[in-house]
Formats: C-alpha cells, sequence, structure tokens
DNA sequence: ATTAAAACTTGACCGCCATCAAGAAATAAA
DNA sequence: TTTATTTCTTGATGGCGGTCAAGTTTTAAT
C-alpha cells in the first residue's frame, strides 16, 4: 500500500467532491487503509457498526443470509463506492455480510469522525443522501423485480440493462454463475438453462470466458 | 382542514426536532396542506419530482407496478412518515405510486424550499440519513426474505413481527388481503390458504374482523 | 504439464404456489 | 333492511423453478 494510496482514497470517492484540497488532506489523515485477498471478509452480521467503509480498489459484495441459509446479494461495491448505514447508527448490529471478491483496498473512517466531518461539512451529508436515494431507488426496484417477475424476465433484464450501462453488445459476466444466482434470486443452475434457452431461441450468443453477446436486446425485453 | 392542523404538521415530523419552535413557524409557512379520500391518487410513477411528502394523517400506500402489471407495495406510510426522495434528485421520474387508503392529510414541501432548508439546519440532513437508513435496511430484509425464503415463511415471519412490534397477541391485519400480498410478494388466495393451514396447526386462531391472534410465536418463527 | 479443485451444464423429479373459477362472507350503498 | 359490490375462501389444475445427482469444463495449484 504506497503512499499515494492514501490520497487516491478521499479524491475517489464522490460524497467528498464539493471539498478543496487541504479538507481533503485533513480527511486523509483520519482514514485507515486494509487490504482485502480474494474470498476474505470484511465483516459479518455479528460484527458492531462502527465504520464508513471506501472501496479505493476492487470489488465486494454485500450480502445477506436468509433464516434458513439462502444468501441474497445486494451491492457489487466497485472502486469509489461506500458502504454507509455503518456510520450512522449507533449501538446497532449489521445485518449483512460484506466478501473481497478480487484483492480490495478499503479505506475506513470511524462512525464518530465521520458524523464530525458531517456536522462541519454539510455539502458531505446532502452527498450521503443521494447515495442512499440512488440505492433505495436499485433496491425497490430489485424488490419488484424479484417479487413479481420471473427468474427468466429478471436474468433476461439484468443482460440487457448491464450491456446497456457499459454501452457495448458484449461483455463478460462480472461475477460467478452463483453470486450471480443470489443476486437474482434464483440458482445457478437455472441461470444456466435460461442462458442457454436464450441462446436457442437466437437472443444472445455465449463465448468463451463468460462472455455474452447480445443479439437482440428488444426481444429480450420481451421476455416474461 | 383546521388552522391548527398546519402547526401539527411540522411537529409530527421526527426530522424536524431539533429545531425551536420559531424555527418551525418558519417552516410551517412554507408547507403546502392536502386532503385525499380513499383510493385517491398522491402521485404516479409518471409525476415529476418535486416535493416531500409528509403524512400528517391517515395512511398512504407506495407501490411500483412490474413490467407485468403485477404491483408490488414497498411501504406503508402512517402519521408522520415522510416520502422523501422526492424532494432530492433533479429532474427524475418518479417510480411509484401512491394512494391514500383512508382519508389522509398531506403537507408537501417544495424540493428547492427543503433543499435550502437542510442547507440552514444541518440536523435535518441527519435526520433524513437515519430514515433513509432505515428504510435501506428494511428494503434489504424485504429483498432477501422475497428472493429466498417461502411464502408461507414470510406470513409468518409478518405475524410475529407486527404482533412484536404492536407489543400484543392480537392485531387487526391494517391491509387488505390483496394488499398484503403484495406485500409479501404473493396472491390473496395464497394467504387465506396460509393462513387456514396454521389455524389448523394452532399456530393462530382467525377471529372476526380481520383479527389475527398469535397463539405459538416461536413455532410460527420456525415455519420454513 | 499434471493434478486437484472449483465452477458449470444437463437431466430427472417434484413441490410450491400462481391461475382460473365459483361460491361465501363482509362491507358499502341505497 | 335490502341490495349491490367488493373482498375473501376453497377447490382443481398446471407450470415454473428448486433440488439432487452425475458428468463436463474451466480454473487454480503444484
Amino acid at each position: 500500500m504506497s503512499a499515494h494510496a492514501t490520497h487516491e482514497c478521499v479524491q475517489l470517492v464522490p460524497i467528498f467532491q464539493e471539498l478543496e484540497a487541504s479538507q481533503l488532506d485533513t480527511i486523509e489523515s483520519i482514514v485507515q487503509h486494509h487490504h482485502y485477498q480474494t474470498g476474505e471478509t470484511l465483516f459479518n452480521a455479528e460484527d458492531s457498526l462502527d465504520t464508513l467503509l471506501i472501496v479505493a480498489g476492487g470489488q465486494v459484495k454485500v450480502y445477506q443470509l436468509a433464516a434458513n441459509g439462502r444468501e441474497q446479494l445486494l451491492y457489487l461495491l466497485q472502486t469509489g463506492d461506500i458502504d454507509g448505514e455503518a456510520a450512522l447508527f449507533e449501538n446497532k448490529q449489521r445485518t449483512s455480510y460484506a466478501e473481497a471478491l478480487v484483492p480490495t483496498d478499503i479505506c475506513s473512517i470511524r462512525r464518530d469522525d465521520f458524523q464530525q466531518l458531517m456536522q462541519q461539512y454539510p455539502s458531505i451529508s446532502i452527498n450521503v443522501l443521494n447515495v442512499f436515494g440512488k440505492r433505495l431507488t436499485q433496491l425497490e426496484k430489485q424488490t419488484t423485480s424479484t417479487a413479481t417477475e420471473s427468474v427468466e424476465a429478471r436474468l433476461a433484464n439484468y443482460l440487457t440493462e448491464t450491456a446497456a450501462s457499459l454501452d457495448v453488445q458484449a461483455f463478460k459476466l462480472p461475477l460467478k454463475k452463483k453470486d450471480l444466482a443470489t443476486f437474482l434470486g434464483t440458482t445457478p443452475e437455472t441461470i444456466s438453462r435460461k442462458l442457454t434457452r436464450f441462446e436457442k431461441q437466437g437472443l444472445i450468443t455465449q463465448k468463451p470466458g463468460k462472455v455474452i453477446q447480445i443479439n437482440d436486446a428488444d426481444q429480450l425485453l420481451l421476455v416474461e
């Protein structure tokens, strides 16, 4: 972990974007750095909630476990994303688990420090509100979709959305099928079957290396 | 709608709780009042997002429609609750619908006004962050639960949680079966069947007026 | 390059629950 | 109260998709 990584960390995060260089320096001084290997756990549901996490580099999955032991992937955090609820409630337990999917650098800020920052720079709270708002919107959609649509429709939607957001026709699935399955609320077996089905219908083409090529996005969106 | 209803409106809401009476008066002056009949629509997904809503009295359901037309109930807003994402993003469309379930009084604050308030009184942003955080936690749980657990487990969980939060053994279902069904991601028919099943197992007793009595909460929580 | 382990695919089976339908009960209206 | 609507319950049916299992491919390790 090099010295300039510290600087990158706070600069990466949109929630600090209104602050000036000198103010960023102040924040840098209270940030702690961590590194996690692939598969390593960042936190468990049993852990106490006392830090705000910033993904300085890498990829992290945040998931919950249902009573029956099944896993539900909630967020896929990328570089620059934060895991935030953490810093805002007192004496609460976490409800989620987080695990590094690739070697990952994390910066953390203690809850007390972050709350002080928010008092000092109101723009931070506003920015965090925006992050939360987007996350709420995403979760609302995910809830609606898992509760009311078929697995096939959810998968089709995921494929077209991912392609659209990357602005490409073909892309590599960013997750193992198992993780993608827990994200879509299904199983790896079903994902395999549905992808094969889409391919037979000519809607997609599966290429080596988990690459999916979208052949007919319009038709995919009509899948029920 | 009486004059003192204005005063109640801002006092009701936890997000303003740190403010003094004189500051509340200022806010009162920029609040608009509305009344809705049962079944009346507060907003559609097509509406623009330019106000923060405060439920001054009554009950409101907030829901989404999936591509296939099925409804998903997301929130049941009670007196004192807010519908907030609204005020925070520019030029976005709503993604949800809202409908009054009983005669309902609403106070609204325009986005610009509310953002100004947040700049002026940082405690408001912090409070809104707390509201959002709780809502996120709730939604995360709902997503996990609908995606990974059986309808039976979700219903059992809903019953025990509702009873626990009201701190009673018996309570009246606050929603029609149809709405409860869209909340739990199922159908009214299935709810009927599951409740009958629970009753036959001695776990609950159904009484006239949609009243449910919990007989064995421990056993209910073990339902898979 | 070989071996070991993990991830993926395909098949067979079957249970949960959505759907359609019709009758009963409850609520609202006249 | 009587009538009309809406809501609720119960039955019959069928399909989606989860589970278990075995084989295949990919990835990782030595």
